[in-house]
DNA sequence: GGTGAAAACTAGTCGGC
DNA sequence: GCCGACTAGTTTTCACC
């Protein structure tokens, strides 16, 4: 499914995403039509999802990180989902997982205040555990 | 500091970072060379660390996603903070943090298998607890 | 699945505001 | 700090192998 050359055009985007075609072709050893033509395969494949940017997010004014484990209280998860859909902004990533809990919530806050607020208002419908990231390798 | 242009260039750029100036300076109300110069001053700054590609793990041969919570058995942590270093194919992110355990890893494997084998080598460093990622919202 | 060349588009560098 | 115009480079679209 992906030979070689792909795994390489994805090695190189994951580096840099912004990456020109021409110059992506050269690392790889292609043509930039080549190039730009694979890539587009792979988005259709869907094996490329998107492009995003890498954000700093000490200075984009989310400067505490934490992951929180859910422990649900009722069977009904949908009001905590629905809860959590309307915080996207703190909510990086929300895991559904095996294991100690049921979910793993990757999240942002400006302050701890805000984090505080958000575990109060989370509580209504489920405890969770917190665990605040002190730096990352 | 980052005023109200910059924050939607990069909230732009976080939903497609392959985006062309000209296209961003449209959707923020600037020329092309007006969102080129700004996009830079944020890169020399330091708020945008990068671009990457998004990927569909599934596809690309990392199926399995697990969060693995460390306990440090010795009090030195350099071991196993090195044999982590040579892993870096399957620990995507190594957080350092408060709250149950001293790191979480957010690791990725191309089967369960793999996934064994990891565990029993770390477990000659560190004790862990260990989710699967189950699905993603 | 790959190349090469022309057309269309985009990005970088000016001076000017 | 942003705009308009010019130049250079990149992407797209062909026909072709």
């Amino acid at each position: 499914m992906l030979d070689h050359t792909d795994k390489r055009i994805l090695e190189e985007l994951v580096a840099d995403g912004r990456i020109s075609m021409k110059k992506l072709g050269e690392k790889v050893h292609l043509t930039g039509q080549a190039t730009a033509n694979r890539v587009m395969k792979l988005e259709e494949e869907g094996v490329i999802e998107g492009y995003t940017v890498c954000l700093d997010h000490q200075k984009t004014g989310y400067p505490v990180h934490a992951f929180i484990t859910i422990f649900t209280k009722s069977f009904d998860h949908q009001p905590f989902l629905s809860f959590v859909e309307t915080k996207s902004l703190y909510v990086v990533h929300n895991y559904k997982i095996s294991g100690e809990g049921c979910y793993l919530m990757d999240c942002r806050f400006p302050s701890n205040e805000e984090l505080d607020r958000f575990l109060s208002e989370i509580n209504r419908y489920v405890n969770y555990k917190l665990s605040i990231v002190i730096s990352k390798s």
